[in-house]
DNA sequence: CTATCTGCAAACGTTTTGCATAACA
DNA sequence: TGTTATGCAAAACGTTTGCAGATAG
């Protein structure tokens, strides 16, 4: 998806997009993706970051999941899915289970709901973290 | 459940408690709890209301889920349940799909994920918004 | 009696906003 | 050239914390 409608396609928002894009195993938080970019040399303020990933959400270009009070990006042109996060790691591992996919539509629709998104997140304990646990 | 093992029960977590059963359709936040205390004349401070809310969570008198950047608390007492959630009014719907909690519980378990909670919000428009919508 | 809870206010982390300047199209 | 984006700093927002005094058990 290369078409820019409402938005200007700046130094800084192209510097956004192209590090989100190299690295599509991270979920970048605003924060993150301001470091990462000062880090490289590009001169950014985080009003701009913040700004940059709206406009680039809007567009399509990238999406947006919350968890842990943080908002977090990823390239739009991933596969939908959603996320299992381990709690005491931070690990983030993708999955996409079509029958959920499905019910959640139908529990929407069942209820005179048209739907428009949604968020699932799915927190636990990731097997690295499991050795090694008391009991 | 009415066993009490590592908190007080004050008269200000009472309040809280009492308030947030006495309408189960309401998913508060803890502003919300802290105001409608406050006009039925209970004096609390809001450090108060979220150090209450998070205690009763942890005795299991309380859920909580987040949405819009906020969480939002209702009884335990109530069966395991999601929320659809309408973008236009902020009406809450509940539902509940045996179907769909399987399916996490695998795709968890087929990571190597033990689960140990999970956050599914739905959003749409529900019926009475999208009557009267352009297109 | 004393560990726990309270209210207040100050601090927190994340995100948004106002404004004068810079730069894309 | 005019509209849109930028950087900075200040403010907003929901939430947490430190502390001195109050209270449950």
């Amino acid at each position: 998806m290369n078409i820019i409608l409402g938005m200007r396609m700046t130094a800084q928002r192209r510097a956004v997009l192209a590090l989100i894009e190299a690295e599509p195993k991270r979920h970048w938080s605003a924060e993150e993706v301001a470091e990462a970019l000062r880090a490289e040399g590009v001169r950014i303020g985080v009003a701009t970051v913040y700004r940059a990933l709206a406009a680039l959400e809007a567009e399509g270009h990238l999406v947006s999941v919350q968890w842990h009070g943080k908002r977090r990006y990823e390239s739009a042109q991933k596969a939908h899915h959603d996320h299992l996060v381990c709690e005491r790691c931070g690990r983030v591992e993708e999955f996409c289970d079509p029958a959920i996919e499905e019910k959640q539509e139908k529990a929407a629709r069942a209820r005179g709901f048209r739907l428009t998104g949604h968020q699932l997140v799915l927190f636990g304990i990731c097997a690295a973290c499991q050795e090694g646990e008391g009991a």
